[in-house]
This record gives C-alpha cells, sequence and structure tokens, in this order.
RNA sequence: GCUCAAGUGGCGGAAUUGGUAGACGCGCUGGAUUCAAAAUCCAGUUCUUCGGAGUGCGGGUUCGAUUCCCGCCUUGAGUACCA
C-alpha cells in the first residue's frame, strides 16, 4: 500500500510543486512507482523543450548521430535501442560536461517494404509509413531519449526531399577536374570547350569521348553539346549493365546483392542493359580512399571500405593483334588493352585471356574456331552470377585462333576466352602470367599451354609463385637479375618507349547505378527533350510524387510512375501538368524513375541543423557552427553503402563550396547485434502397431483388432539419448491408447500387443520463448493451448520431472520467425525504462554481439529499488545535510572517476556494475549525506534519466536534472593509508597482509620475512629473491 | 581463399599501463520472513583426488602473462576468380 501524506506536507509540496509548474501526482507512492515516474518526466521533458538545441551559443558544440532509422511496420524489438540507449548516455553526459549538444532523430521513410505493402493492399504508402513512424515515435519516447524533435527530418517529405532534388541537380550540373582533383561547375567545361576544345581537358568523364575542338565544339547542335556533357556529369544517364531483380521489379546497386541473391527478399538478380542514372563516385575513389585515415572508425570497417574501393596500382599494358584474315572481319587491325598489377612479370606471358563478353571477341575468332568459341559463349551466359560465383573450380574457356604479339620480344602469344575473367574489372582482359598468377596457371595446366618460368630458382612444377617478395626476375631480356620493384619500373619505363603502356592504378569502386524502377522514392527533377535530360529549375522544387492507382510498374514494363496521368512538365506555367498535354515544344514527360533509398540518407545529417529552413537545405551559420557529426552510432551492415555515399556526396558538396567539411563523421561505434535466445524443443515421430485383445470378464479373447497409430513425442533434449527413455516412450503411448479406448469402450476389458514400426531422429523445433520461464522451463499447459501448437494438443512429453519440459536453448539472430523477438513495450511496462536503459548498457561491451535474455533485468530493476531505498526512506526522504564520512567521500569519488572513464571510453556496461557497487556500499554505510547523494544521482542521470529526474526534484531542485554540471573527481578522497598487500610465491598469490603505505621495501620484506605463514610456506627454504614492488605486490621466488 | 573481430565459471561478462583471475549481475543451493506465494534479506557458488590445477591449444619472454612474442585450433562477421 502506498503512503499518504499529511495535510500539511501534502499543502506544502502542492505549493512548490506549482511554483515550478511540474505535473503534480496526489498521494505520494513511497515505492518506486516506475511506470508513473517515468511518464511524468518524458512528459515534462517534452513540454518544457528541456533537450531543444540551440544553433548560437558560446558554449562548444557536440554532435551526436543515430543511424538513420527505417520505420518498419513491425516496431522496435530490444536490439534496436542499443545504439540509441548509448548515443542517449553520450549525449546527455556531455551536457553535464557544458557542450551545446545537438542529439536529433528522424526516419529515413522512403523504401521497399512500404512499397510492397502498397502493392498487397493498395494502401498508399505514405498512409502506412506515417503509421509506422507513430508507432516507433511512441516506442522511442517510452524510452526516455533526449531528442531534440524540433528538428525531426523525413526523407519521403517533399520540403526534405525538396533538397535531395536540388543536391542531384547540383551533381548533373557539375564536372570532375583531375587536374586540380575536384568537382566545379558545368559551366567552367563549357568555356574550356567552347576555347580550347576537350583535348587538354583532364576529367572524369566516360572511355568513349570524341575528342573535338573549340570550333567543332561550337558548332554542334544543343543536343549534340548535351550527348557530350553527359559524359563529363557527376549523375549522368548511361546504358549500362544493371543489376535487375525481376521479383522486385528493379535494379539493385552492389551493396544491395548478398550472395547474388537480393539483400531485401533473397530474389535471383540477373545482367541487364538498361538506361540508367548514375553516380561518378568512381571520381571520388582516391579521395574516399584517403579520408579513411583522418577518421576515428573502427580499422574494421576502414578495411571494408578499402576493400570495396579496391585501389591496385599496376600498368595498362596493350597488346597488338596479329592480323587474320579468316576472321572474316573488316577491319583486321585490333588492340587488346590489358592491366596488370605485374608488369615486370611480362617475359611470363605465354597466352591473353578475354572475358567472353569481350567486345574483341567475335572480331578476332578465326573462322576454324568460331563454332568452339560461339558454344562456349553461350554456354557461360546461361550460367547465372551466382553459380560462376560458387563454381570456382571447374576450368573452362576456349581458344580464338587468335594471336596477339609481344610487345618486346614480338612472339606471337595465343589468345583466350574464359570465364574467369570478368567483363567489369579492368579491361575485361588480361595478360596471362601462368608462372605467376595461380588461375592462370591452372589455366594454362588445364589447356596445355607452355608456363615458362621467369623466376630465378624458384620451382613452378606444383604451383604458381604469387609472392612479389624475395623475387628476382630471369628469362626476361632487360629485366634479368632486378627485384620485383625495379622490374616493374623498368617494365614500365620500356613500355612507355614503344608507347605500349604505362603504370595505371585502377579502382574495383564502380559508379553507382541512381535510379529505381520504384514508386516510393524521391521523383527526378528531370524532364526530356529529344531524348534529352533537362533539369527542372531548382526554384520550382519540390517535384512531388505523382498519384497512381497501382504500384506495379505498367503492362509495357515502364516504372509504376509510368501509371500516373498527371506527370508531364510545362515550360510555360513551370508546374507538373497531365500527361495528354505533351507536345514536345512546350510539355515535355518527365522522369519516370525514382531514387534509391541511399539519396536521401546522405546528406539528412546537414538538414538536422537546420531543419525547418526553406531558402537552403541548412543555413552557412548553422553548417559552419554544428561542422560535422562528432559521434555517430549505427549498425556495421552500412560499411559499403551509407556510409560509402554520405562520404561521398559531402566531398563533393564541399568541391562545391556548399559545406566547409570533408569528413562527415569524426568518430562512428557499430554497436553489436543483440541475439534472441531461442527455445527450443525436440519431438519424435513414433508409429506402433497395436493388436487390441477384446477381453470377456473370465479374460478370454472376444475379438482382435490390429490398428496403426503415429505419434509426436516431445522429449527433453537430456533424454534423447537416455538408455531407458524408449521404454518410457511405449508405456506413455500403451497408457494413452489405453485411455482412449477405455473413453471409447467403458465396459470392455483388452490387452495391448505393441510392435514399433518405425521411430524418427529427434528433430528440434522453436518454442515461443513468451511460454518458457526463465528456468528454461515450458508450461505445458500453456503450450498446448497456445494456437501455434494445436498440432501438439494431445501429444506426449518425455521430461525429467512431471509437468516440466526443459526446454533447449540457441542463440541465434532475433526473428519472428524463431519466435524469439523480446518487444521493448513488455519491458518499459514490467520494468520500466531506466531498467531497460541499464540491462541493455550491462549486458556487455557496445560493439559486441550478445544474446537478449530478459530474466537477467531482475538485476539492474531491484538495484533502481535499492536506490530507490537509499534516497527514499519509509516515510519521507532518507537525505539529510549530514557531513559525509571519509568512506562515503571514497566511494562517491572512485564512482565519478570510474563513470566518467567509463563513458568517455564508450565501456557502458562497466558503470553499469561500478553504479551497483555505489549504491551497495552506501547502503552498507548508510550514507544519507546529501553532499554524496546528489552528485551520484548527476552520475547516474544519463543512463537512468527518470528516476534521478524524480528523486533530483524531490530533493527540491526545480531545475532539469539534465542540465547540471557533472561533479569534479578529487584524487584526495582516493589516498589510503595501507595496502592490502599480495604475498605471492613464485607468482602465485598465497595470503594477503595489510601493511602502512608509506614502509618502506626493505622493511615490507623484513615483517613478510618473518611472517608466520611465510615460514611455512618456504618450508626451511631460503628464497633465491624476493621482488617487491611498492603499492602493489611482494613476490617470494625459489 | 583473403580481411577483420573474438575465444575467461552453468550464463552475460570484469580485470583500461604485465602485478590478488572470475568484479557486477543472472541462474543455482541453503537459510530467514510468510498460512502460502511473490517481494525482500543473509550465506555459499571456477574445478579439485584438498596436494593443487586453471583464462581455446602448444611453445617462448619475465620474479610474475587473460594481458607481450611465435606457431596452431575454433567460432563469428565481411568479402570473393579484382589480373
Amino acid at each position: 500500500m502506498g503512503f499518504l501524506w499529511k495535510k500539511h506536507q501534502l499543502r506544502a509540496i502542492e505549493n512548490k510543486r506549482n511554483k515550478l509548474k511540474i505535473p503534480v501526482f496526489t498521494g505520494v507512492n513511497m515505492n518506486y512507482n516506475f511506470n508513473e515516474i517515468e511518464k511524468k518526466w518524458q512528459d515534462h521533458w517534452a513540454k518544457n523543450q528541456t533537450f531543444k538545441a540551440d544553433n548560437f551559443s558560446d558554449t562548444p558544440k557536440y554532435y551526436v548521430l543515430d543511424m538513420f532509422p527505417y520505420p518498419s511496420g513491425a516496431g522496435l524489438h530490444v536490439g534496436h535501442p542499443l545504439g540509441y540507449i548509448a548515443s542517449d548516455i553520450y549525449a546527455r553526459y556531455k551536457r553535464h560536461k557544458g557542450f551545446n549538444v545537438l542529439h536529433p532523430q528522424g526516419y529515413d521513410s522512403f523504401g521497399l517494404p512500404a512499397e510492397q505493402y502498397a502493392i498487397q493492399t493498395g494502401q498508399h504508402p505514405a498512409v502506412t509509413t506515417e503509421e509506422n513512424i507513430k508507432t516507433y515515435r511512441r516506442q522511442l519516447d517510452q524510452i526516455g531519449f533526449s531528442f531534440d524533435w524540433s528538428r525531426e527530418v523525413r526523407t519521403s517529405d517533399p520540403s526534405y526531399y525538396k533538397w535531395t532534388q536540388w543536391i542531384f541537380i547540383q551533381l548533373f550540373e557539375s564536372w570532375y577536374c583531375k587536374h586540380a582533383d575536384k568537382a566545379f561547375h558545368i559551366s567552367e567545361l563549357i568555356k574550356v570547350f567552347s576555347e580550347e576544345g576537350n583535348e587538354g581537358v583532364e576529367a572524369i568523364c566516360d572511355d568513349n569521348v570524341e575528342i573535338f575542338s573549340s570550333s567543332e565544339w561550337n558548332a554542334f547542335d544543343a543536343t549534340k553539346q548535351q550527348e557530350i556533357l553527359l559524359k563529363y556529369r557527376m549523375t549522368y544517364l548511361a546504358e549500362t549493365e544493371v543489376n535487375w531483380c525481376p521479383a522486385l521489379g528493379t535494379v539493385l546497386a552492389n551493396d544491395e546483392i548478398v550472395n547474388g541473391v537480393s539483400e531485401r527478399g533473397g530474389h535471383t538478380v540477373m545482367r541487364k542493359k538498361m538506361t540508367q542514372w548514375s553516380m561518378r563516385i568512381s571520381a571520388y575513389a582516391e579521395r574516399l580512399l584517403q579520408g579513411l585515415d583522418q577518421i576515428d572508425w573502427t580499422e574494421s570497417l576502414k578495411e571494408s571500405q578499402r576493400n570495396w574501393i579496391g585501389k591496385s596500382v599496376g600498368a595498362s599494358v596493350t597488346f597488338k593483334v596479329i592480323p587474320n584474315d579468316s576472321s572474316g572481319a573488316v577491319e583486321t587491325s585490333h588492340k587488346i588493352d590489358v592491366f596488370t598489377t605485374r608488369p615486370d612479370t611480362i617475359f611470363g606471358v605465354s597466352f591473353m585471356t578475354l572475358a567472353p563478353e569481350h567486345d574483341l571477341v567475335s572480331k578476332i575468332t578465326t573462322g576454324e574456331q568460331k563454332p568452339e568459341v560461339e558454344a562456349y559463349i553461350k554456354a557461360t551466359s546461361k550460367r547465372s552470377e551466382r553459380d560462376r560465383m560458387a563454381d570456382v573450380k571447374t576450368i573452362t574457356g576456349a581458344f580464338t585462333g587468335a594471336y596477339a604479339e609481344h610487345p618486346f620480344t614480338k612472339e606471337p602469344i595465343p589468345v583466350w576466352i574464359g570465364d574467369y575473367v570478368l567483363a567489369g574489372y579492368g579491361t575485361g582482359a588480361v595478360m596471362s602470367v601462368p608462372c605467376g598468377d595461380q588461375r592462370d596457371y591452372d589455366f594454362a595446366k588445364h589447356f596445355d599451354i607452355p608456363i615458362p618460368n621467369i623466376f630465378e630458382g624458384i620451382d613452378i612444377s606444383e604451383e604458381a609463385y604469387g609472392a612479389k617478395e624475395n623475387v628476382v626476375i630471369a628469362n626476361s631480356d632487360f629485366l634479368n637479375g632486378l627485384p620485383y620493384k625495379e622490374a616493374t619500373k623498368k617494365a614500365i619505363l620500356e613500355l612507355e618507349k614503344l608507347n605500349q603502356g604505362e603504370g595505371k592504378t585502377n579502382y574495383r569502386l564502380r559508379d553507382a547505378v541512381f535510379s529505381r524502377q520504384r514508386y516510393w522514392g524521391e521523383p527526378f527533377p528531370v524532364y526530356y527533350v529529344n531524348g534529352m535530360p533537362q533539369m527542372i529549375d531548382k526554384k520550382h522544387l519540390p517535384i512531388r510524387l505523382p498519384e497512381v492507382e497501382k504500384y506495379l510498374p505498367t503492362e509495357t514494363g515502364e516504372p509504376p510512375l509510368g501509371r500516373a496521368d498527371v506527370w508531364a512538365w510545362s515550360t510555360e506555367s513551370n508546374t507538373v501538368v497531365a500527361n495528354e498535354n505533351i507536345n514536345h515544344t512546350t510539355v515535355f514527360p518527365l522522369e519516370l524513375n525514382t531514387m534509391p533509398g541511399w539519396a536521401g540518407s546522405s546528406w539528412y545529417f546537414f538538414r538536422y541543423m537546420d531543419a525547418q529552413n526553406d531558402e537552403v537545405f541548412a543555413s552557412e551559420e548553422a553548417l559552419n557552427y554544428w561542422e560535422s557529426v562528432d559521434l555517430y552510432i549505427g549498425g556495421s551492415e552500412h560499411a559499403t553503402g551509407h556510409l560509402l555515399y554520405s562520404r561521398f556526396w559531402v566531398k563533393f558538396l564541399k568541391d562545391r563550396g556548399f559545406v566547409s567539411i570533408e569528413e562527415p563523421f569524426k568518430k562512428l561505434i557499430n554497436q553489436g547485434m543483440i541475439l534472441g535466445t531461442s527455445a527450443l524443443a525436440f519431438k519424435h515421430i513414433v508409429d506402433y502397431d497395436f493388436l487390441i485383445k477384446y477381453l470377456d470378464i473370465n479374460g478370454s479373447i472376444i475379438s482382435n483388432e490390429p490398428i496403426s497409430i503415429s505419434e509426436e513425442v516431445l522429449i527433453e533434449q537430456d533424454l534423447i539419448n537416455d538408455d531407458g527413455v524408449d521404454g518410457r516412450i511405449e508405456t506413455e503411448i500403451m497408457k494413452k491408447v489405453r485411455r482412449k479406448l477405455e473413453d471409447s469402450r467403458p465396459n470392455i476389458s483388452f490387452d495391448l500387443k505393441p510392435k514399433l514400426t518405425s521411430f524418427s531422429l529427434a528433430m528440434p523445433f522453436h518454442i515461443d520463448v513468451n511460454i518458457v520461464n526463465s528456468s528454461d522451463e515450458l508450461d505445458i499447459r500453456a503450450f498446448k493451448n497456445h494456437p501455434l501448437y494445436q498440432d501438439y494438443n494431445e501429444s506426449i512429453f518425455i521430461t525429467e520431472e512431471t509437468d516440466i519440459y526443459k526446454v533447449s536453448r540457441e542463440v541465434e539472430k532475433m526473428s519472428k520467425s524463431k519466435y524469439n523477438v523480446v518487444n521493448p513495450d513488455q519491458i518499459v511496462k514490467d520494468y520500466g525504462a531506466d531498467s531497460l536503459r541499464l540491462y541493455e548498457m550491462f549486458l556487455g561491451p557496445l560493439e559486441q554481439a550478445k544474446p537478449w535474455n530478459t530474466a537477467g533485468i531482475t538485476g539492474v530493476h531491484s538495484f533502481l529499488k535499492k536506490l530507490w531505498k537509499l534516497y527514499v526512506g519509509e516515510n519521507r526522504l532518507n537525505v539529510t545535510t549530514t557531513e559525509p564520512t571519509k568512506d562515503n567521500l571514497k566511494t562517491l569519488h572512485k564512482t565519478i572517476k570510474k563513470v566518467e572513464e567509463d563513458i568517455e571510453n564508450f565501456s557502458f556496461n562497466t558503470s553499469v556494475s561500478t553504479f551497483m557497487i555505489a549504491v551497495n556500499e552506501l547502503t552498507a554505510q548508510k550514507c544519507t549525506s546529501k553532499a554524496v547523494l546528489e552528485p551520484f544521482l548527476i552520475l547516474l542521470s544519463s543512463y537512468a534519466p527518470h528516476i534521478t529526474e524524480e528523486l533530483w526534484n524531490q530533493l527540491g531542485y526545480n531545475e532539469s536534472i539534465a542540465t547540471v554540471p557533472f561533479p569534479e573527481f578529487d584524487a584526495k578522497h582516493l589516498v589510503e593509508s595501507s595496502k592490502n598487500y599480495p604475498i605471492s610465491f613464485n607468482g602465485k598469490m598465497k595470503f594477503t597482509l595489510e601493511l602502512p603505505m608509506d614502509m618502506s621495501k626493505d622493511d615490507i620484506e623484513k615483517t613478510v620475512m618473518a611472517h608466520d605463514k611465510t615460514i611455512a610456506q618456504l618450508e626451511g627454504r631460503t628464497p633465491k629473491k624476493i621482488i617487491i614492488v611498492p603499492g602493489k605486490i611482494v613476490n617470494i621466488v625459489g
């Protein structure tokens, strides 16, 4: 029962509360009533905008950001808030430390799931997205995050995607100058073209640009000029081979494909040629690589970006194809360009290999070889990408009949095709050096091609020698005797002399396809004149998503926007108008694709700085004040998607002068996944034949009846291989059959003859974790009544103890299909948000994957109850102005030190233990001193904001605890006068000895050696050596 | 295959610069309280043949190693014919 205040006390409190405008709950409960407290303070923070950040402040800024959540229909499970809790603790801590903290939240609300749902149900994705956001918001709110919600953004909101469209236009209007190594406005390129032509332009552009003079440029018509410029723009339209996913009806980026199938849904993906918008991210490959050295990310994350960028330094080499008339081609002189990282091995080339898709293949294949080559190409094109990846062992290929000329020896080299050469990397052709590359080696062995050895003293009879170190080149003319490095240099030099090669750096990073054949994404601000894309002027943005009656592609295979009736651009009214007005003179068709998911998330961190601005994506002042994200927390699944694209856009925006930073995320932490603890039961399927003998009163058989039954027997894992268990199963089945017979034939006795006919292996299946208790005991009755397990209604259980089935546990990913999902709503209801926050942190290191086990939450929950009891006594606040004792201060200050260190190191789990130790100690010390209990609340308030805010308030403060300074650590309280020395013998601690801190080494030795236990331990031996580290340890050797 | 991360009680984990291995919590055992249960409180809880042994395994450096070095094994994540 709750304690009721006396009337006069109540009045006094009420007066005070009215003054402070804090919600009142009458009949203050002296118990820790977390539900009430948490609701009260969440409402208070929201009403008072406690966490609203100011864009202009004299205090230093700190920007803490969580990775943009996609509001899925399933809502949050306990794994999702982990990172949010960590960042919230850090944000709150930084506020205590005097920083002006920006800690915003919003939604990456365009995306596939809402659209898939729309296709199935016909509901507009905007409607379901709105609903999902509401659920998310409710769930986030109840955990007590200190977000500044006044800055909320949603990527699907036109006032937001207006600026995504704007950035797209900037990209379209830009080109990349290699010389200055940055992007510029396209007008500067046009100027150069009209004055000097393009020969001197060093730009990142398509490979197929023709060279033209200024006069030629000026003579081109507008369409031709546009066509050329498109090859230079940072975003461009090109026919590219894309990853087409028929099931999703869209194109996917490389990072959206996992193991050859779509990341979402696991559908097959095939190669298809389509005209698509692409982003020239490859222009930034080197800067994206170099920038990694400037940022504080985990090494593994940087490593995956490095791998994705895939820089390799080598040379391009041109081989001339030896003309051969039998190919029947009109042109007879061809060149094969290859990229190699080992130009030093050029004298080891014994054949060349082209990708089967290579353009030259059809041109150089001789008539004789044509049937074989064509058959091979046909066979390989049938193999899906996935088969090709899975099947690395099988060596296949075909000889084209053509020969290329070695640049130095002028010897003919046979040209092969093989699918181990990828069309998409380098030039799609390789110079094969079997002695130095295992794949070339295997290919040569398989097709009996010679394997010349060009390495001094290295045996290549078994395998290729791929290492670069400790190698000296031989049989290689002018390279003889040179090690790798020098040989490489020399080879490139000689190739340059012949004009048949040069040093070259290659990147694996491809330009990113930016079109999606989807409805629920940003529309492009683009219309088409004579097939050439035109940007809509920035002042007419946003171009809003049109309405469509269905969210599927059209019958003619166009994207869903092809279904919109009002989707044309009038250059007269500068508005979107009905399609019937299209006349290709003033009204033009609009782009039908939409932007990919990463468009909106590549710049959202800037929008939070100035979320409401309608003039610019964020004001210069706001951008300059907040600069970049100081701490970014999120999952590692974004390693090569979002985190690479964001860096790319930021570098671009910097080049164009829109922002002043080069990297968006200074420090990044990947929180580990919270895994589910699945419950597994095991079943046998057991088949029996029974012979039922019906008996009369005398026991004589009246009749025989054979029956067959099949039973699902649930058995505890421990019993599966138990000896007596078969007998138990048979007994139980007999019992069950007997019971049934007795029910149906009550007055007849019978005898049963069982015969086992089959017995399956034990099969595990998932049990809903909600019907299993913390001791792994399945509630059998609940199980039989559970709608999921109706099939087991009458199943037999074989268990150690009656009525209790012990499930087996397995840690796996938390997922609906495994029935191991734990919902935070229930946790908050049962234990409160503060308990949830503490427990999520207490589970283990933030960055590590760890299993969730709800049972353990009672530990942190009873800690909070103990804390409450420490502050709130039987009927009044237990906090007094009593002077703190030495012990009180020692406990407080060691806690301050530890918690501060922990937060700075993102070691949140260890501070939770520290809080527990502190409360245990202060309780044992019967501490009531305000001078200790107040600062302790501040320490804890980042972790458990509600209970601390409540107690802070009860202590009489009217300002939120979130705004008060962090307690100062004072080392003097930790100074000890004595030390409990561990006394070790040969490094093993045997006993401890309390000695004064200021005791000299000699005195320590004398005291220890004279001690009874030392004498007993030594058994008369004389120690060889005595190590004494004052204040640390004594070690006696001998 | 390559890259990265990690292996410590029944479980989650702690030991931050080499110095008392197992903090803190869960679970378990026993006890108190209760008509009973929940809750709460107290005690114990690495293994052990009671000598000791012990941080994945085998070596090494050191007075002393979970921590440093060498070689292996296992698990997880990412990536993959990248020339």
